[in-house]
RNA sequence: CGGGGCGUGGCGCAGCCUGGUAGCGCAUCUGCUUUGGGAGCAGAGGGUCGCGUGUUCGAAUCACGCCGCCCCGACCA
């Protein structure tokens, strides 16, 4: 992409509605421009990033065995009266007329829904277990909306839903949503912690909310610190096997979020030296809730016995909107935003110092037309900024690596290669830097 | 929903207390110079001062009402 032909409207003074970092910074490296409170139009770049979040999120789903769908933002109240949710849930729940005057409420979560589909269809124990998923923006008319996209009203949200015949095999599809979780946030370069969160009136141990830690998380929390070095799950986990030795090697340590936090145990569970006390936020909860919606709803299937029994449900969400803020609290510095390479906007800034220069611009088109052709995306400022104000646009918006190609460089025959990250650069033949990028 | 605060060119702000023809910085446009870490000079464009009502000869400024947004708290992915 050229810079001089993008959508890249760059803030050079702070909103001074932005308090926390990742706020101000998605405000000005043109991520996002606030609609209304709480509500938030994703910009050419904010969306690329949301988009890179999503498919991550979509690619553990799918090797977890979860079937993406897609339902609508819509949902007829009748559905939720069918729960008791519709009289249930306050006042954050948007409800809407038609213009037949039919009541209609813009979701703020689908187990309501999703149980309508599986009831249409599924009848046997031979269809299980299911898990079906869906990507899609969700509205909770908080009352105090805040930290732009970590607390808004309207926000993109990764729910999926489990289906089994008992609540051994709901367990089982509780496990991997947990291991798919662990390496969903690990691949976008965050530590999550999975922590022990309320269950409701359902009770058990089957919930748990991954924390991200942050100065500026929303929660406070309390686990061992050891949990912060697991080893993450690889690529060839078996989501058919047993899961459970990973589950309860982290389960074995202390986690608890301050709903469900117990001091003494606390303390008597985690060495003094292991004992962690911090802030955090959470982007994705994890949840078994049996037969709360399926029993009244009546979504049963036969088991082997042929007897119909009401089917045994989990949910499981991640904030996928959320999660940008996340990674910016996760990962900035006092000029802007430091992308991890999976969720990054532009694998490469390319930035001409010199536009207009016959020979810098001949080597930035070579080296634009070699990278793009790999497949790497690069982001090319062939604008005639000056070069001062091209670095410092370059590191707020954050792209990994920069490539940078003036006069003086190439008279020696080399360009820079900077990492955004750790600040080393680098001075590269022409060919060594395309290399590096696009490997031949 | 309780408490506090703020709405003035695109952004950040001053002006309001003490009413009298709306200002600064950045950004934008034009020209010239400049070009390896947010350039300089000269010129230009752009504002129903959130909305409404009232007081007044006169309202950005005073009063009342409304709307929007932000912060603290209670609540939530």
């Amino acid at each position: 992409m050229r810079l001089s032909r993008y959508f890249l409207p760059l803030l050079k003074e702070t909103p001074a509605e932005a308090q926390i970092v990742s706020h101000r910074l998605m405000l000005r490296a043109g991520l996002i421009r606030q609609e209304a409170a709480g509500i938030y139009a994703w910009l050419p770049l904010g969306i690329r990033v949301l988009n890179k979040i999503k498919e991550i999120v979509h690619e553990e789903m799918n090797r977890a065995g979860a079937i993406e769908i897609l339902m609508p933002t819509l949902q007829s109240a009748d559905l939720w009266r069918e729960s008791g949710r519709y009289e249930a849930y306050g006042k954050e729940m948007l409800r809407i007329k038609d213009r037949h005057d039919r009541e209609l409420l813009y979701g703020p979560t689908n187990e309501e829904m999703v149980t309508e589909i599986f009831r249409g269809y599924v009848r046997s124990y031979k269809s299980l277990p299911l898990n079906l998923y869906h990507t899609q923006w969700k509205f909770r008319d908080e009352v105090r909306p805040r930290f732009g996209v970590m607390r808004g009203r309207e926000f993109l949200m990764k729910d999926a839903y489990s289906f089994d015949i008992d609540k051994e095999a709901a367990r089982k599809s509780y496990n991997r949503m947990y291991v798919a979780y662990l390496r969903t946030f690990a691949r976008m370069g965050l530590k999550s912690i999975p922590m022990r969160a309320e269950t409701g009136p359902i009770g058990g141990d089957l919930s748990h909310e991954f924390i991200v830690l942050a100065d500026t998380g929303e929660s406070q929390v309390f686990c061992h610190s050891d949990l912060l070095d697991m080893p993450i799950p690889g690529e060839d986990t078996d989501f058919d096997g047993d899961l459970e030795p990973i589950i309860k090697s982290r389960t074995d340590l202390y986690a608890a979020t301050e709903d469900v936090h117990d001091q003494d145990r606390f303390e008597a569970e985690v060495p003094e030296g292991k004992r962690l006390s911090a802030r955090g936020i959470e982007v994705g909860q994890v949840f078994y809730f049996g037969t709360k919606y399926s029993a009244p709803m009546k979504a049963v299937v036969a088991g082997p016995d042929g007897k119909e029994v009401p089917v045994e449900m989990g949910s499981y969400g991640i904030g996928v909107s959320r999660l940008v803020g996340a990674i910016i609290e996760a990962s900035h510095d006092e000029a802007g935003i430091i992308w991890p390479e999976p969720v990054a906007p532009f694998d490469v800034a390319l930035i001409n110092l010199k536009s207009g220069d016959a020979a810098t611009d001949a080597a930035c088109e070579d080296i634009y037309a070699r990278l793009t052709k790999a497949g790497v995306e690069v982001l090319y400022d062939d604008t005639d900024e000056r070069p001062g104000a091209k670095f410092a646009s370059m590191e707020l918006i954050g792209i990994p690596h920069q490539l940078i190609v003036g006069p003086r460089g190439l008279k020696a025959g080399v360009v820079e290669v900077k990492n955004r990250a750790t600040g080393a650069k680098e001075e590269l033949s022409m060919d060594a830097a395309v290399n590096r990028f696009a490997p031949a």
